[in-house]
DNA sequence: ATAAAAATGGATTGTCCAATCCAAAAACGG
DNA sequence: CCGTTTTTGGATTGGACAATCCATTTTTAT
């Protein structure tokens, strides 16, 4: 449906559309390094090689910057990860998906925890529309992850409900994301997301 | 152990330590309201009736307030926890903490996410200090869900490893958390709970 | 009771930072 | 090509906010 509550500013040329996507990309990185209250408008300045100009030229103000940063990062987090998703058909399909989260964190040495769960974290009190904003990209994950089980309880793989596991499934990689973030170990995501597969596995027979 | 990195300025008159103790509650209110980075020395002075000089007499910067704010939620949150966590040795144990978590997120109209879990998320990257503190505050929490799991897995009630299932249900609650507060709504963090209750029923039998 | 220590009042300072403004250059469209 | 729109440069402003300072009052300890 892709209903836009803020239209852009209407027309953007290919070198419009370059720069803005410069300012993005600089401030998702640096937001999720710093946070957002960490990140100033003139770190992004500098390394988005941009100016004030530019900056407000392209978004109205801070805020505009931090939806544009989300919705980049549901873009990349969730939409870059949908192919992956579609195979979580099966427990192998889980267990490679599993082992590709804890090895992501790994060679992040466990810093940033989740690029949508941490801007959430930050900005669900104060910032009313970017709450909004993850929970769309929340729903869009939970979405994905609900393919592939409701594939397999089709298939009758599966006796358990997929609404109520896909949710389970992202909540738990959440909290494992936090606790690895915190203690600076992947073991907690590791060990929750083994005992999700566990879960999921014990709903599971072949048919 | 209580190991004290930074000791306090010594000696606190009553009278001060009521005051050191008023900022202390006004500010962890303020941060659970809006954040740290959303609430500012001068909203903790007007909340707390105290004044530059007060703040600063008993709290070297905003940093070393933050750290107090981190340890008093430590003391209410876990600690204030910590007798319904003793009774954790028993799937009906397990239902109540779990009935208690999901209607004090009704009460709080799913505001405001885990008092640790939001300030870990929004300081770990920023903040080395903090994030070890809280850090430490999700150990002892952690150690408080074992108890009870390890007491089962004593009488040969629960076949799983209790400390692998602590830090799971752990990382369940504070993911069931985050989603709850970020779509301001509590099935999150019911679903996922009950989700962990039945992994845990699945490894329980009567001895 | 009195000297020392602690607590408080409140104005002030200096810095950081989001946001604005006035042009000027470049790209687009007919 | 030429008028219009878009993009860019860079200096500036205004406010917010953390932190300091000096003086005064209150409490403690002997």
């Amino acid at each position: 449906m892709t209903t836009r509550t803020e239209p852009r500013p209407a027309k953007l040329t290919r070198k419009g559309e370059q720069t803005r996507m410069r300012i993005v990309t600089a401030a998702a990185q640096l937001m999720f390094d710093n946070g957002v209250a960490g990140t100033t408008m003139e770190d992004v300045k500098e390394a988005a090689q941009a100016s004030s100009s530019q900056l407000y030229h392209y978004f109205a103000d801070k805020q505009a910057l931090v939806l544009a940063v989300i919705a980049y990062q549901d873009e990349t987090v969730v939409g870059g990860q949908e192919p992956m998703l579609a195979r979580l058909d099966s427990i192998e399909g889980l267990r490679a998906w599993c082992g590709f989260l804890v090895q992501h964190q790994r060679d992040l040495e466990c810093r940033g925890g989740c690029p949508i769960g941490s801007l959430g974290g930050e900005l669900a009190e104060t910032d009313p529309k970017a709450r909004v904003a993850v929970s769309g990209a929340f729903q869009r994950w939970e979405s994905g992850i609900r393919g592939g089980l409701h594939a397999m309880h089709e298939r009758g793989e599966l006796a358990a409900d997929p609404e109520d596991l896909a949710l389970t499934i992202l909540a738990a990689l959440q909290g494992g994301l936090l606790l690895t973030q915190i203690h600076r170990d992947v073991r907690p995501l590791e060990v929750t997301l083994k005992a999700m597969i566990d879960h999921v596995a014990a709903h599971t027979a072949q048919p």
